[in-house]
This record gives structure tokens, C-alpha cells and sequence, in this order.
DNA sequence: AGGTATTTCACAAACGTTTTGCAAAGGCGG
DNA sequence: CCGCCTTTGCAAAACGTTTGTGAAATACCT
């Protein structure tokens, strides 16, 4: 079928190793058969089978690229970051979509089959236990966007969430806000608990400032609407709401403005990711920032030092986010 | 290191074929000894490893999905949906982001490398030769949202582009349309062409209408805006604007809004794609529906008859698209 | 030149499967 | 009870690489 080493060597007139050492770098090969074999191999159009040379070596180059975020668009500047920062470090994507998935050991299996030489796990709203199965299973295996913990079984790269809610409470402070709402994503994810938790932390040492908090089923515009247009048909609505995420906030803005209500005057929003979106005119979503490209480029970096030593010890690296002002808050109180 | 196929059959007693044979379907085997394998296999943790066997069989139920779409949010659908589908027929989508990319030649290198048993390139903006080049490696390739043309080298999935454009002039002429805008995506792509000729020889037909048209850079928000901003600063801008797709509407609507003028009172919208956020209600575009699912099941079902039958001759899918109605284009006239 | 160091290269044994040919065993009809 | 056919298990040969072990060939030193 296909040219194979043993083609090549035959027509370079050299053994087989021989051609394997010129394709391998770093072995010693003499520069008269190297220009043979190099001839040969053009001339049949030889392509190194990357199959049998990982069954010896025991290395795939793939990497396992695992999640269930395929609606909420953030997910496609990441997996644009991820997949181009593999390819550049020589990596391979397997791609695992795990949205209909609820049994982690399936995935598993699966990627050890393929002998994947590392995994990322990229989701908010996996638990830990997923990501530790691969642990389990003997896989070097980053979680980016997880959850912190003080004491992470596995490498975890993400944003520090409850100092996330802080800047976001001190951000709504400075703008002089009282009654100030949390509009959480999903209520059993821990960064969703994270966030309230250092939100209402910081806020407590404010005795005049009230705070209510509700949850929305999932990050996605309907169900940031929804909420949001309960909440606004409430009695008293807060002066303002910190969002899970991006793609509620733009919900919430759309329940506010259907309800004839005004943002920033009436109600203020504040959201968390800046997605590309959120920068667009006609949204123009304040939000707190989350540092995508070094969340990706340090998760990559830390799979592939795993590759070398899949013993290395589980951290948890955390990024600061940042608020990014647009028009969806009101201006400071200079009182 | 891991566990083999001899160990299991070690322990369970019997030859290394009757594991083999237990672990694929349709091979005979007693009842006896699948039973002492299945029950061997579980106690030692083994898993098939899919590379060997891959080596022997030549099949390795990898595809290579390959775009540059990393910026427009139809292609989380797009992505969501073919992981799923392929996955479910236990393929596994290796995924090659060709954003960087402008020669096919090392895409194509790399995934010969991997053996990949077929490639499914999803995008409307890469030409013909990038999937040909697919084709003359021997792999099969499908192309999804790819053109269509009368003689097509290779397999092609997607809407009949140029009964597109028709399709939208004769909406924009039921309801009273004179003055009428087409701007489109990047002007090179056939896509756009395509479209632009079925518009425009649709609305030859009528000439009481005159057509306008112009392009804007990319499929991309600013772009959509930066052009619609130049459009209304005109003399006499169109009255409906049929636009390259959902994101190019979006820019523009955020500029129509800038400019004071109302949709669609003043200027008609329609796009291209009805992705998940045309239907946002705060945005609520009227669009061409491209019947995404409809394409990438196609398209799944098409790559897996290459399987069987890599010398398939190619044909073209065409699907129909279909008017999606919301609100940037007024009322019907019915005068 | 003689001897030792060093590089280059061929051979063969892995890696973990599938698959083929063969032999043994077992079931059946005559 | 014998011969025939079908089922089932075994051994060995692939699949396309990498890599360790020596042998041959070249280089270097005195």
C-alpha cells in the first residue's frame, strides 16, 4: 500500500535503521547516506508512519482535548488558543465532546486506547472527580478553568474565584451601589459558590450595603433572561447584578431592557469572561476580565512538562482577572 | 507498563487469538472462554490498545476535522455537532486548526501521519484545492459548507448558494423592497460570488428595483459594522441589505443603530446562517436558515460510506435554505 | 605504522495487536 | 462405530517503526 521505511532504505541502498536515524535528530548518521536516504525518501514520497513509531516509543504526540462547553461561545476563542498552541509545540487535538456524557470512565477508556500522551480538561462545570479519573488511569491531565482548591489532586490553571467575587463587589462599592444583586450560573458549581462567597465576604464589611442572590439553570442567554426578567418583576429589584458569566449578563440586559427599564440609569450589570462579544458596540457589557490566553498557554505548558515527568507534583496556578469598564454600570459616586 | 493482550491471556489460560477474538465482534468464540477473558480482562484493567491494532487492521477511526472558523460562533455548532455525530459511530475527530495556515501541503503531511481514515474540511472559505489536496494524498475527504460546482473533485456538502441569493431577493421583493443593498462577505470567496449572482440575476427581473453591493474584509462583526457605516454615510443608502451572514448583520445593525436610523423602519436586514444568536431577543434577525444539521449529519454519513468505498465518485449535497422571519425587514406590502 | 578512540552502520529484537493456516475436538448422519 | 463437517484454539507471521548490540570503518595520536 502505502511507502514504507523499508522502501526507502531498499532504494537508498542502507538498512532500515539507517533511514530511521535520519529521520530521528540527534542521531549519528554520516552526511554521505544522510543525502541518500533524504533523495530516496522525496523521491517515493515517504511519510513516516506516526502509528508504529508511537507503539515503540510509547509517545503519541496526541493530547486529549476534553469538554462539554459547546454553547457558550467563549469555548471557541479557546479552543482557537488550544488547538494553535498544540500545534505549534508539534501536539495533536483529540477532541472529546463530553456534553451528552455523564459517566467519565467512557472518555477514559477511550483515550487510553488511543494512547493519548496527555489530556486538558477545559470546563467550569466539570468536577473534579472527571479530571481525577484520568489521574487514576495513569494520565498526565491539567483541568483549565477548574476549580481552586487548597489541596488539588490535579494541576488545575484557572482564575482565583473568590477573589473574583471580590473585585467584583469592590468594583460595585466604588460606584456607590446599595442593594447590589448576584446572579449566579448554575447553583452546584463550585466556581459559582466561590464567587458568592468571596463577593458577599467583601461586601459584609459594608453594613449599609443589602445583598440577594438567585441562580440561573445554565450559562446561556435564556436562561440569564429568564431570571432576570423574574427578577425585575419582583417588588424592589437591586440597583445591580453581578452575572456568572458573559452570556447571562447579555440575557439579563435583553429581560432589562423588555421590561422598559434603563442600563445603566435603572439597573446596573456586570459580567465575567470578556468575550469578544461582550466588547461589541451594541452590547457593550462592563465585565471582569479572565486572562484566556494565559489560562491556555500556561495549561499547555504545564501538559507538556508533564510529558517528561507525569509524576510532577499537582499545583493549581491562578491568574488575576481584571474589570474591563464599558456602559453597563453607572459612573463612580465622587461624594 | 500497561497491560497487554498476553497477560490477559495468561491469566485467563488460553492463546493470545482468543482474547483477540473475544474483544471483536463476529468472531467465533465458546461461551466458556469469552467468559474467563471478559472476566481476566476486567480484573487486570485492560484496554485494547487502539494503535496496534490499528497498525495490523490499517483502519484507525481517526478523521481529521479541519477549519480556519475559529472566530465565528456558528462554528461552536458546527464543531459541537460533528464531535457528536462522529463519535457516536465511534470516530474520533482529530481536530487541525488552519487559522495560521496557508500552505494545505503540511496539514496534509500531518495527518497521513496519523493514518487518519478520512478528513472532513468544514469551512466556506477555503478553496477547492485545499480539499483536493486531501484527495490526491488518497485520504478521503469530504468538504462541508464548501462550493458548489457542476463538476466537483470531491465530495461537497452544503446550500445551493446561488438559489440563496434568490431565495433572499424574492423575500426582499414581497415585501416592497426598491432600493436594495447586497453586502457581502469577503469578495473572493466563491460563496459570495455565488450568492451575488443569483441575487442580482433574480432581481433583474424587476426593474423598477436597483441593486447596490459592496463587501466588507471578514465574516466579523467589525467588519459588518465598519462597511454598514460607510453604507448609511452614503448619499442615498439602500433601503434592505442582504448581508454575507449573521455575524456581518450584527455589525452592521450595531451601526445603523449609531447612526440614529431604525431597523426596520428605515433599513432592512436580512442574514445568512440563523445562528443560535440571531435568535437572541434583543437582536432578533431575520436570516437565511442554513440547515447546519441537516449538513453535518450529510456529511458524517458521507465520510463513513468513503470507509467502505475510498473511490467513491464525488457528488455534491445541496441543501435548501429557508427564510427565518424576525424583525429587521418591514411587513409585507400588500399593495 | 601500530594501536586506540570514535563514529557509522547493519542486524535483530522488540512494541501490541490481527489474521491465517492448521490441528484438535466435537457433533452428526449413515 | 466410522468418516465428514463445523467449530474452536494455537502458533506464527505480519504491520512499520525504534533501539541496543556489536562489527566494521574511519579518525586520531604517538
Amino acid at each position: 500500500m502505502s511507502v514504507t521505511l523499508k522502501h526507502v532504505a531498499k532504494k537508498a541502498g542502507v538498512s532500515a535503521s539507517a533511514v530511521s536515524r535520519t529521520f530521528t535528530n540527534g542521531a549519528s548518521v554520516s552526511d554521505a547516506t544522510r543525502r541518500k536516504v533524504e533523495r530516496a525518501a522525496t523521491d517515493l514520497g515517504y511519510t513516516p508512519n506516526a502509528l508504529a513509531s508511537s507503539l515503540t516509543t510509547g509517545r503519541t504526540r496526541l493530547i486529549g482535548l476534553v469538554s462539554n462547553n459547546f454553547h457558550n461561545p467563549i469555548f471557541l476563542e479557546v479552543f482557537d488558543l488550544f488547538t494553535r498552541g498544540l500545534q505549534e509545540r508539534g501536539l495533536r487535538p483529540l477532541l472529546v465532546n463530553l456534553s451528552d456524557e455523564t459517566d467519565p470512565a467512557n472518555s477514559v477508556l477511550m483515550l487510553k486506547q488511543y494512547s493519548v500522551d496527555g489530556v486538558v480538561v477545559a470546563s467550569s462545570t466539570l468536577t473534579p472527580a472527571f479530571s481525577e479519573a484520568f489521574k487514576k488511569a495513569n494520565i498526565p491531565v491539567v483541568h483549565s478553568f477548574g476549580r481552586h482548591s487548597s489541596t488539588p489532586q490535579v494541576h488545575v490553571v484557572g482564575i482565583d474565584n473568590v477573589e473574583c467575587g471580590k473585585i467584583a463587589a469592590r468594583e460595585l462599592i466604588k460606584r456607590g451601589y446599595k442593594r447590589i444583586g448576584f446572579m449566579g450560573g448554575p447553583a452546584l458549581a463550585s466556581s459559582t459558590q466561590d464567587r458568592l462567597e468571596g463577593f458577599s465576604s467583601e461586601l459584609a464589611g459594608y453594613p449599609e450595603v443589602s445583598l440577594s442572590h438567585s441562580f440561573a439553570d445554565s450559562y446561556s442567554f435564556s436562561a440569564g433572561r429568564k431570571e432576570m426578567a423574574r427578577l425585575v418583576s419582583e417588588d424592589k429589584p437591586a440597583e445591580v447584578y453581578f452575572c456568572g458569566d458573559d452570556v447571562l449578563s447579555i440575557g439579563a440586559l435583553s429581560a432589562i431592557e423588555d421590561s422598559g427599564l434603563r442600563v445603566p440609569e435603572d439597573i446596573g450589570i456586570i459580567g465575567l469572561n470578556d468575550m469578544e462579544m461582550a466588547g461589541w458596540q451594541n452590547i457593550n457589557l462592563t465585565t471582569i476580565r479572565q486572562p484566556v490566553e494565559q489560562i491556555i498557554s500556561s495549561s499547555i505548558e504545564l501538559i507538556v512538562a508533564m510529558l517528561d515527568d507525569p509524576e510532577r507534583y499537582p499545583e493549581a496556578r491562578l491568574f488575576p482577572s481584571t474589570v474591563i469598564e464599558r456602559g453597563t454600570l453607572r459612573a463612580c459616586r465622587s461624594e
